[in-house]
DNA sequence: CATGCGGGCATCGTATACGATCCGTCGCGG
DNA sequence: CCGCGACGGATCGTATACGATGCCCGCATG
């Protein structure tokens, strides 16, 4: 492990600890990141660790205020919402490209995971749910031969990090009706439907879970859309 | 003007000018970017350009490998397609969500911008086509209230940046085919169609434009994909 | 007591310096 | 003549250092 974690450039080392950081909560919203502060703790210069944080801007983790430092970004309900929608699509996206490449023991496996996850209904732990859940949903766009809609997937998932632990905590509902669509969207993958098909099942899929959450605010999702910026 | 670059850190600065040299074609695909090298040239150290460097390599611009150095990424037809591929599904996105937003003087703009582009058709100027063509492109994307969304429409184009120029000199032909398409798709957001129907005939204009480059290869567009990866 | 100004502190931005790593080349031995 | 190993140059990775910038707090003044 040492030896593996030696060829890591520092950089990528601290990358990795903010990053991990920010998702699991140590460093809250709104949170101060001083590079000269995480430098030291990690033993190493500003240097890499200016590297790091420049990174986690590119991936909207941070913001970044030129002559001020670094913070961890807000996450309003508006970047809630927007990542979400965005990945609804890019999500439709990769599966539908993923569609004539994904084999039947994927889907086997990802049948296996949604038992699983249906299992886990009776006393929910939201993020060994969303754990099980997004192996599920990588199985598939995994096999999307696009690597570059691969990467925006990816990137979509990381934002989507430090909320999904909480995600099926605001609305545990979902979680039940989620597993049902999931078999409903291996069943139009196992009977090789239409890939355009497919997309649009992944997308409301994705969509529905936001909409569920504003569905429990005062204005529904489509009230909501309007105002939004 | 001095003014305005003086308010620039100099990683922005350079991020600008190796961007631009690489999208411009000075840098050619392959080309080494050694960090020392373009400091001196633009009179900073090597810590500016190295951020620039990763910034760029983070839009896939620029390869980068660990203690050789950065070079100019290569565009094998793979990443080609890829790029535009994925373009097609983000940019239709983008227009599905924006189009409720697409005001009808956007729409007459979009039209004034059409208009220009068939008469550039005698004589073909492919620079000056794409750009007009990007500009019109952006009308129906830009009232996308998803700010992320939009971002990744941005990256996209970016990353065409150094193909676009000559992405109308392989295929002249598609010139004449794009711009009647252009118009087919303002007619549906002007009768106030269905956001998914515009979605698609976007993401179909795009496709449409690697799809006739790949029918002068051998193999046809299927073919390609099937192999491909 | 309120408000504007100035100084000090915290933090960033960049330069310079040095060790680490890789790649090419030269020389030696088979 | 060919292969293998050691050396050297080139370049990256990071540390340290210092100037620049913005922010906060206290003081003076109306």
């Amino acid at each position: 492990m040492t030896a593996e974690t030696a060829q890591l450039s520092k950089s990528q080392l601290a990358f990795r600890v903010v990053h991990d950081r920010i998702v699991d909560g140590t460093y809250p919203p709104g949170q101060r990141l001083v590079l000269d502060a995480i430098g030291t703790e990690l033993g190493m210069s500003v240097v890499p660790v200016r590297e790091a944080i420049r990174r986690l801007e590119a991936e909207g983790l941070v913001t970044f205020e030129r002559n001020v430092g670094a913070r961890v970004a807000e996450i309003d309900e508006h970047e809630y919402w927007d990542t979400m929608e965005t990945l609804s699509y890019v999500e439709g996206a990769a599966a539908h490209v993923a569609a004539p490449y994904v084999t039947a023991a994927a889907v086997a496996r990802a049948r296996e995971l949604n038992a699983q996850l249906r299992g886990m209904l009776d006393d929910l732990d939201p993020v060994a749910f969303t754990r099980t859940n997004e192996l599920l949903h990588r199985t598939l766009t995994d096999p999307c031969p696009n690597a570059h809609l691969r990467d925006l997937v990816d990137r979509g998932w990381r934002r989507l990090a430090r909320l999904r632990a909480s995600t099926f905590s605001f609305v545990p509902a979902r979680a039940a009706e989620s597993v049902d669509e999931h078999d409903r969207i291996l069943d139009l993958v196992e009977a090789g439907a239409d890939a355009l098909e497919i997309e649009l099942a992944v997308r409301a899929h994705r969509l529905a879970t936001p909409n569920a959450y504003l569905r429990r605010a005062p204005q529904d999702g489509a009230a909501h859309r309007q105002e939004h910026r």
